[in-house]
DNA sequence: CCGAATGAAAG
DNA sequence: CTTTCATTCGG
């Protein structure tokens, strides 16, 4: 496994068709993923590797990884990663090593421990950046709690909140430098970041109504969501009963 | 889950 | 413009 990924294989064409048949018999329709003894997988080279995989390539037409198993089987897959975490596997790469795949946990899990690294899954949820307020809040919070016994959070969100707008713009300003670190080393670690609020409509219903919303009506006092905009969604307001989760 | 603050991001 | 959600944790 070294530096030579371009050369020639050790294997001459015949040896390579000859591997590639034998792995052509998983190659159907429906076939996403292919399976490789890790005995044989070790005696391929890179160039094997390649050759193998571009063979694949062409039934799935998508590209295609290479993922030991992880548990417990020494065999090795090819295919792309989607369908290795489909049924709620994961992927992982300890630092410095292979990918290995985890099965969601069917009858036994007996290596487990092999990947002990705790490397965020594909799909796990990433949480937003806190902003510039939200960071301000969490450093005083402890301290405002000790300072004020049976405060509630509430109760700290309001007096932070007045304490955050009287601050001068260079402390906000600090804060505001490390809500940018934070949301940077966030892209750094998961580039693929993208936040991605829930709709409206799959969260629940009514919001609190905020700065100048003015009693427009007051039939019902706890309807709110009104839209400003137009008598498009006027008469509908669906669920407002159960939403929960 | 909600709420209470602020603000980023998305629609 | 609107809404979600990032922080906190008792209700």
């Amino acid at each position: 496994m070294a530096v030579n990924m371009n050369t020639a294989s050790q294997w001459n064409p015949l040896q390579l068709q000859a591997i590639w048949r034998e792995l052509e018999d998983q190659v159907h329709p429906f076939s996403r993923v292919l399976s490789i003894r890790g005995e044989a997988f070790r005696q391929l080279d890179a160039a094997a590797k390649l050759f193998i995989a571009r063979r694949f390539m062409e039934h799935v037409q998508e590209s295609v990884l290479y993922v030991i198993d992880g548990n417990g089987i020494d065999r090795v897959y090819l295919g792309a990663p989607k369908h290795l975490v489909d049924g709620g596997g994961t992927i992982l790469r300890p630092p410095g090593s292979n990918l290995y795949w985890i099965r969601p946990a069917v009858h036994k899990i007996t290596t487990a421990t092999l990947i002990a690294p705790p490397v965020p899954a594909k799909h796990v949820k990433i949480p937003r950046p806190p902003n510039a307020y939200i960071l301000y809040r969490k450093e005083r919070h402890h301290h405002v709690k000790i300072s004020n016994p049976g405060i509630t959070n509430n109760e700290i969100s309001q007096l932070l909140g007045k304490a955050w707008n009287l601050e001068s713009r260079e402390v906000r300003q600090k804060y505001k430098d490390m809500s940018e670190k934070v949301k940077q080393a966030l892209l750094e670690k998961h580039p693929d970041y993208q936040y991605r609020p829930r709709r409206p409509s799959e969260r629940r219903r009514r919001r609190r109504n905020t700065q100048s919303q003015d009693q427009q009506d007051n039939t019902d006092a706890n309807n709110a969501t009104t839209s400003p905009g137009d008598a498009s969604a006027s008469a509908a307001t669906p669920s407002d009963s159960t939403d929960a989760v």
